[in-house]
DNA sequence: GGGATTTGACCATC
DNA sequence: GATGGTCAAATCCC
């Protein structure tokens, strides 16, 4: 399995090279950051369901008997709650550890703080009173490792922190060692910009960083998008924290709508602005609201010596011509800070430079690289499990070679076509936020078209999934859909509708890739029923979805059948595919066309899904 | 047994 | 020297 970091016999190589405590430091506050947006989640779906969150979602007697023991849905949040706290904690330490400044807690902070027993007491009343949580009762005091050669080799005192402990859940509790902290006061001191927006506690701190889109830039003008980011500029500010420069970024948003647990509540406030320092570019990017879809326009970009996400990312790519180190790439993308070196900034710079006179390589390389495609696809559960890559629909594919990539948790799996004298290959790889999303290189176009024809999905039953993304507009129904779906993504796409959806919010490229439905046989009428545009929020997506409904006269004599989108098209050529057809992948966008037939009528829903950027 | 996959080695590039 | 792409022998699996 290549989606699997190799163990045994072919031992995980974690990149190599020396990394400076500091960046061990870096890179376990991303772990942490990453396991909190994990635990927001999950914890967030617990409370969907929670019949302490909403008594009255129970239902009959049958659902009862259905679902988690209430004691133990409640045990299960605390453990998350608590899980949460030992990571915001660890964090917080981190932080202070790394600027050698100690942040002393709020007062907030201090007036939460009781002894963790008595939250063991709290949280587990309901379940197991009497089992105690392992947490140290002393302040943490660090012992720096005598070799070690980053200015962690000096003694750091590090303030008393005591374990902060909720009372209340998170959904109408800020943590209390965040409470009382202003944007950027954890980190640095730089100025905290006004901000007329009440952070709600999924924004706070080390949530996920909303990513800018690989489409071109919409603006205002022509696109209604929920959030736009007006500018990104990045400048240097070499007097920061003695020799390692910074940097700062300065974000003016406009947005109409953000967080999508409190929606109402920012679509209250059509605009607003938010200004703010951060020493990090990727710590700038965590004070932006979780769980936001956005385009930006990159004004300025430097290259910067340490981690961006996402925009900075793509501008990255864009700046490097396109052919930046993947390490790089992966570690702005993953907002890992490849080394916190002067020197590392300058070696970026320096590639920068040197692309504007083109290595050999790439030179020699351009006719095939301008073929080259980056997608981002969904492994689709059950129908891509057993390769375990997503399936776009060439057969032919010959797997020649897996390849641990530095700074990325996934394999790279090498593909290319089997076909003699093909030159398509292709490279898969998991996303390292998400391994079910795969980024996925193109390399070289096929010259055996006629020798691949595309596979024919399983005829399994989807129906019931696809038809839980037509309710836009109408919010509820879709969670209950997708409550009652068994596909493991209906939660992330429960979030999301339940986040709330954008009507009208399609933009150019989408409405270019989606056309449902164009060419039918004589004996099938085809009424377009609707026309959905949704921001899928939660997992920054924009989704349209059409819905045709389909007629069938003048008996089984079906002979084709074409759904087209934007780069490829599906067919069913019988009336036995007619019948049996459930789903088919249309191409390599994320768009898919589902069929479901009751006698001689059914519906055909396309849904295409852009991933801005993805990540 | 044969095709597909795994995996260490090799090579090109920076 | 580090890194990514490819090769090919070994191995796995149907």
């Amino acid at each position: 399995m290549e989606n699997r970091p190799s163990f045994g016999r072919g031992m995980l190589r974690l990149g190599g090279g020396n990394w400076s405590e500091a960046q061990c430091v870096e890179k376990v506050e991303e772990m942490l950051s990453r396991a909190i947006i994990h635990q927001e989640d999950l914890w967030g779906m617990l409370m969907l369901h929670s019949p302490a969150a909403d008594p009255g979602a129970m239902g009959g007697p049958e659902q009862q008997q259905a679902v988690i023991p209430p004691m133990v849905l409640r045990a299960l949040m605390a453990k998350l709650e608590n899980s949460m706290d030992w990571c915001h904690l660890a964090l917080c330490r981190l932080k202070e550890i790394l600027s050698n400044s100690p942040c002393p807690p709020p007062a907030s902070l201090a007036a939460a703080a009781r002894s963790s027993r008595e939250l063991a007491a709290t949280t587990f009343r309901d379940y197991e009173p009497a089992k105690p949580i392992q947490q140290p009762q002393q302040p943490i005091v660090s012992k720096p490792s005598p070799s070690s050669s980053s200015k962690l080799k000096q003694h750091t005192t590090l303030s008393q922190i005591h374990v902060p402990l909720r009372e209340e859940c998170l959904a109408s509790s800020p943590h209390p060692l965040t409470a009382g902290l202003q944007p950027s006061s954890c980190f640095s001191a730089g100025e905290s910009g006004p901000s007329t927006v009440t952070d709600s506690p999924w924004s706070y701190l080390f949530s996920a960083t909303p990513k800018a889109s690989a489409a071109p830039p919409a603006t205002r003008d022509d696109d209604q998008s929920a959030l736009t980011l007006e500018s990104l500029d990045l400048h240097e500010d070499s007097t920061h924290q003695g020799q390692q420069s910074a940097q700062h970024m300065h974000f003016v948003m406009n947005s109409e709508s953000s967080d999508p647990w409190n929606c109402t509540d920012i679509i209250s406030q059509p605009t607003f602005t938010h200004k703010f320092k951060a020493d990090h570019p990727a710590r700038a990017l965590n004070h932006l609201p979780r769980e936001t879809s956005f385009s930006c326009r990159v004004d300025a970009f430097a290259a910067p010596s340490c981690s961006t996400a996402g925009a900075d990312a793509e501008a990255a790519k864009r700046q490097l011509g396109g052919k930046a180190q993947n390490s790089e790439i992966a570690a702005l993308e993953g907002g890992i800070e490849l080394g916190s070196t002067a020197s590392h900034s300058r070696d970026l710079q320096d590639r920068s430079r040197r692309n504007t006179v083109r290595p050999k390589r790439e030179r020699e390389a351009t006719a095939e690289e301008e073929k080259s495609e980056v997608q981002y696809q969904r492994l689709r559960p059950g129908l891509d499990a057993k390769k375990g890559i997503p399936d776009d629909g060439h057969r032919g594919w010959k797997k020649y070679g897996n390849k641990t990539i530095q700074n990325a948790y996934f394999c790279r799996g090498y593909y290319k076509c089997s076909i003699k004298n093909c030159n398509a290959k292709k490279m898969v790889q998991p996303t390292d936020k998400d391994p079910s999303i795969f980024q996925v290189t193109y390399v070289g176009k096929h010259t055996c078209s006629s020798a691949h024809p595309r596979k024919r999905q399983p005829r399994a039953n989807v129906m019931a999934g696809a038809t839980t993304f037509v309710a836009a507009g109408d919010q509820a129904a879709a969670a209950q859909l997708l409550a009652s779906s068994s596909d493991p993504n209906a939660a992330a796409d429960q979030r999301s509708l339940l986040g709330g959806t954008v009507a009208g919010a399609a933009t150019p490229e989408i409405t270019d890739m989606v056309s449902s439905m164009d060419t039918l046989p004589s004996n099938v009428s085809a009424e377009s029923l609707s026309e959905q545009w949704q921001v899928l929020t939660g997992s920054h997506e924009t989704a349209a979805t059409t819905t045709t409904r389909v007629t069938m006269t003048g008996g089984s004599d079906l002979e084709s059948v074409e759904g087209r989108g934007s780069t490829d098209t599906t067919s069913w050529s019988s009336d036995d595919d007619w019948k049996n057809f459930a789903s088919e992948d249309v191409d390599q966008n994320d768009i898919y066309s589902y069929f479901d037939r009751n006698s001689d009528e059914g519906v055909i829903i396309t849904k295409a899904v852009q991933q801005p950027g993805y990540l």
